[in-house]
DNA sequence: GAATATTTTTAGACTTATCTAAAAATATTT
DNA sequence: AAATATTTTTAGATAAGTCTAAAAATATTC
């Protein structure tokens, strides 16, 4: 049995080294997590002692085949509620994410199932993230960050690094939406910002904003 | 906030004392939550303390107006994720029970409520337990246990009190759903089993089945 | 109504998950 | 390569929720 804050400590591991393939730091743990390295040195413990994790003193933590597994559950769990959230109650895109952190600690395979079936089995979530399958794989799409776009060229919104209700709302704000087509104008040295135009509108972009914003060609 | 741990005690004081207007026991709840008399006692020190429930000592526990509403909460998002397995995701009536009881702790509002018009405002849940609306408020409908229908009268099997997997399973497959209707043919003192007849067939129950059936004349 | 049985509460211990402060190990700078 | 800075671990404490065993209160029986 994983606990619900097991799952979390498993999750967090997965998404800061590229699927807890990577050695992850025990304080790059306790930021995600917004808790304590010493807090982060005992659960990584428990996880090791259970299979789940591979650690070395010191050396920072990767997460065994059992723990990749668990950990891709959670997030498969998390994005498909993000998809319910979104198309079965009408929810917005920046008001899932407090919600799907607590139904993604539900334990029960069939309801994970079943609930893919009922949204027609979906590659992402409504952030343009990817739903990992029951065996924890799932098929990266190319993007790349807005940033990295040479000026003149132009791609599609596929997915938001943020998820953070503010960044979403700045987006809603402004007429940004996942799938929207972007042409890059400009990019200006002076404050890293960029200039870009849509179907609707020519306008600048800060670069905190432009970090977040990922398009495939 | 109220703590996982402390929803469960208010719904199981709200089931045990006719929505937590009746003192109820500690005894009543430690058996009933399965844990010991001394961790209820604990327990109910802090519900007081947080003005969700009225105690007096070695008097027994009901619950305050706010802890009344809280309770009905559970109990309404136990049963509205109750019909949302069954309607939506394929489970059976029997399959719903633990799962439910994970679900009925998430917090959100706007997900209750959501879920609730998804569903089509259901009044009962898949075992005909009425369904608390917003205010904690519901109609019963009225059903009367069927060892105390007269033998040669008939009625509506409405609701069945036992929710465990066996039970359910066993009204499987004797073939007894809700809605169908039974007719009582007769009462056996020898061992206090009833002869029943529904549409497609003419069987005796044992009195352990009969306490947990209830029809509507 | 006194003796006995049952229920409830208290006292103290344990587990999980967290924290602060100090010690140990590793990394960086000079 | 020493000195210094940073990171990580250990040691000990705390809070929530649970338990066992003993004490206190209430209920039942004779
Ligand atoms: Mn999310
Ligand atoms: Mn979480
Ligand atoms: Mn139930
Ligand atoms: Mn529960």
């Amino acid at each position: 049995m994983v606990t619900l804050s097991e799952e979390n400590y498993l999750k967090a591991i997965y998404h800061l080294g590229k699927q807890g393939s990577v050695a992850v730091s025990t304080n790059a743990i306790a930021e995600k997590i917004e808790s304590k390295a010493s807090s982060v040195t005992d659960m990584i413990k428990k996880l090791a002692e259970k299979d789940l994790a591979n650690y070395v003193k010191y050396q920072g933590v990767t997460l065994t085949e059992s723990g990749r597994l668990a950990a891709a559950l959670v997030v498969r769990k998390h994005r498909l509620w993000e998809v319910f959230l979104v198309e079965k109650l009408n929810f917005t895109w920046d008001e899932v994410h407090d919600v799907a952190e607590q139904l993604e600690h539900i334990k029960s395979l069939k309801l994970v199932n079943e609930l893919d079936a009922l949204l027609g089995f979906p590659t992402h979530d409504p952030h343009g993230d990817p739903i990992p399958d029951k065996e924890g794989n799932y098929t990266l799409i190319k993007s790349v960050n807005i940033l990295e776009v040479e000026p003149g060229n132009e791609g599609v919104l596929a997915q938001v690094k943020d998820s953070s209700d503010v960044f979403l709302r700045y987006l809603d704000k402004n007429n940004l939406a996942l799938g929207d087509k972007i042409k890059v104008l400009d990019f200006e040295p002076f404050d890293n910002s960029l200039t870009i135009e849509t179907s609707s509108q020519k306008m600048i972009i800060s670069n905190d904003v432009a970090k977040n914003l990922y398009i495939s060609l």
